[in-house]
Parts: C-alpha cells; structure tokens; sequence
DNA sequence: GTATATGCAAAGTCTTTGCATCGTT
DNA sequence: AACGATGCAAAGACTTTGCATATAC
C-alpha cells in the first residue's frame, strides 16, 4: 500500500470514522486524477466504474469527511460545480483558462508573503488563501485563440 | 445628479439599454452600501422598500447587466450566495472574518506583480484575479475571539 | 450486537428562464 | 407603436438531509 493510502486509512481510524470501501474509493480516484480537479458528479461517475451502487450523496458525505480530516481541497471556481483535489501542504493559486477550460495549479511563495503583510498593516490573521486567475494558458495562446 | 450616478445612466444608454427605474434603483442600492458586500436578496429587500413589487429575478437580470458594463462586480465566498459591489478599477482581494462575518477588502500591488509573473514564467496570461483570505480580523481578535 | 455509513428520494438554496404584461423610447 | 424590461411562477443546477437498510467494528 502507498504511503498516501495509508494515511487516509490512519486518519480515518484516528478521528474515530469506520473505514469503509466508498471512503476508500473515493479517496483513490482523487489520487488518480493527479493533477486534474474533478467534481463531485465526476468522481461518482468513476467511483461507479467499481461499486455501480455508489450514490452522489455518498460522494459528498466522503468529500467533507475528507476535507475535515485535512485529506481533501475543495475549491470553488466561478460557475459550475465545485471542485476537489487532494489536499497540498502548500498554499498554491489555480489558473483557469477561459479557452480550454483547463485548472492547473502552482504553488507561489507570493501567497506567503501576503499572508505576513495582512498580519503586520491589518492585524488580519489569515487562516486560508484563495487565489483564482482566469486567463488564457500558454497551450491556447500558442494556438491563437 | 452624482458622477456616479451619470456614469451608470450613459453606460446604460451607450449599450443600447432602457434606462428604468429598476436599474437605477438597484444601483443606487449598490452605491449606497459603500464597503459592505450585498447579496442578490439583500439588494431586493432594499429595493423593495422603494418599489414594493420588486423581483428578485430582476436585480439578478439587473446585477448581470451592470457587471456586463463594468460597473458591479460579483464575488463568490465560499458557501452561500454571491455577493455584490460597485467595481472598482483596482485589483484588490477580500478578507473574510470567519468568525463575525465581515468582508472588508483592500487593494494590493502584490497581485499586479502576480500577473506579470505569470505571463512571463508561465505564459499564462492573467485577466483576472480573484485573491479571497479567510481568517480572523482585527476586531475580533482583539476581543479575543 | 451496536452504532455508523450507505442508498435512495425528497427537500433546500441560489440562480436562471419562459411568458404575458407593462413601460421606455 | 414597437421592442425591450419587468413580475411572476416554474424550472434548473448543485448540494444537503431524512430515513430505512446494510455493514464495519
């Protein structure tokens, strides 16, 4: 078993939660999907590849057991469905391209900083940073759109 | 009549639109609320206090129009409905006291140098930012919350 | 065996849309 | 007078919740 697996499986124990076969599979597919951000409706779809039954309201209930549990991100961008990842140490920005659609993400010492500056000039305590850009990707201006 | 007001009237007229009541009302509301962030429903409760038929689908008709022209802009926050602000030229992100509600926000130079970076690192061109923090704001902590 | 998780369906929240009527131009 | 805007109600998109059944512990 990987090492991330295990963790899920330890944290799931540790908060006291039963470790059950859709827990398990939604956590998988989250890992699968690298660096791609599925929805929750996208992640039922492939969860039911391997467990036909399993439910959306399911899928949701997982989510946020994992989001509480630090394992998962959810992050919502414009309109449309929100979006899950698994969740990083680090503070990153996504990048949405209005052309293709397409979410990449990137961590930014930048976010760091802001985070310092907000504590200092505002007495702000900054807890989460959210930072979405929406544009045109590298791929589509290549391409001229 | 206010420069602002003016400013709502020609863009309205430029773009071909009527100039009603409505329009004028909600964003009239808009202006009046200075720094707060209204909701869709708020804005309509507001309004109706001047036009008592007032229709939530229509400050949603309305909201989209101004946003449409450059005047509103709509920011969503986590959970619950997307809130409503005069636009502002500046870049500025939002700061969402988790624990008494407020949304105060700020502009930064910081996000300006984000976009520049990103065109030249990652060929990604910007066209907007949307930096949303959440944490706990000065009069909170200082009271200790 | 017991308490928690699941599946299903129904409800909830926020937003959009269809259509007849009204009002601006 | 003509065409766009409004009000109302209904539908839509996404997410949450209630409840009976199933299952991990």
């Amino acid at each position: 078993m990987t090492r991330q697996a295990e963790q899920a499986e330890q944290a799931l124990r540790a908060s006291g939660h039963r470790l059950t076969p859709q827990r398990i599979l939604v956590w998988d597919v989250l890992r699968r999907a690298g660096d791609r951000h599925l929805s929750a409706e996208e992640i039922c779809a492939e969860a039911q590849r391997t467990v036909p039954a399993f439910n959306l309201a399911s899928v949701y209930r997982t989510l946020a057991l994992l989001a509480e549990l630090g394992l998962a991100r959810e992050t919502r961008l414009g309109d449309g469905p929100a979006v899950w990842e698994v969740a990083h140490d680090d503070e990153h920005h996504h990048l949405v391209c209005r052309v293709c659609g397409s979410i990449t993400h990137h961590p930014d010492e930048v976010l760091d900083r802001i985070a310092g500056h907000l504590l200092e000039a505002h007495g702000f305590a900054a807890e989460e940073l959210e930072l979405v850009v929406t544009g045109v990707c590298e791929d589509c201006r290549a391409a001229g759109r």
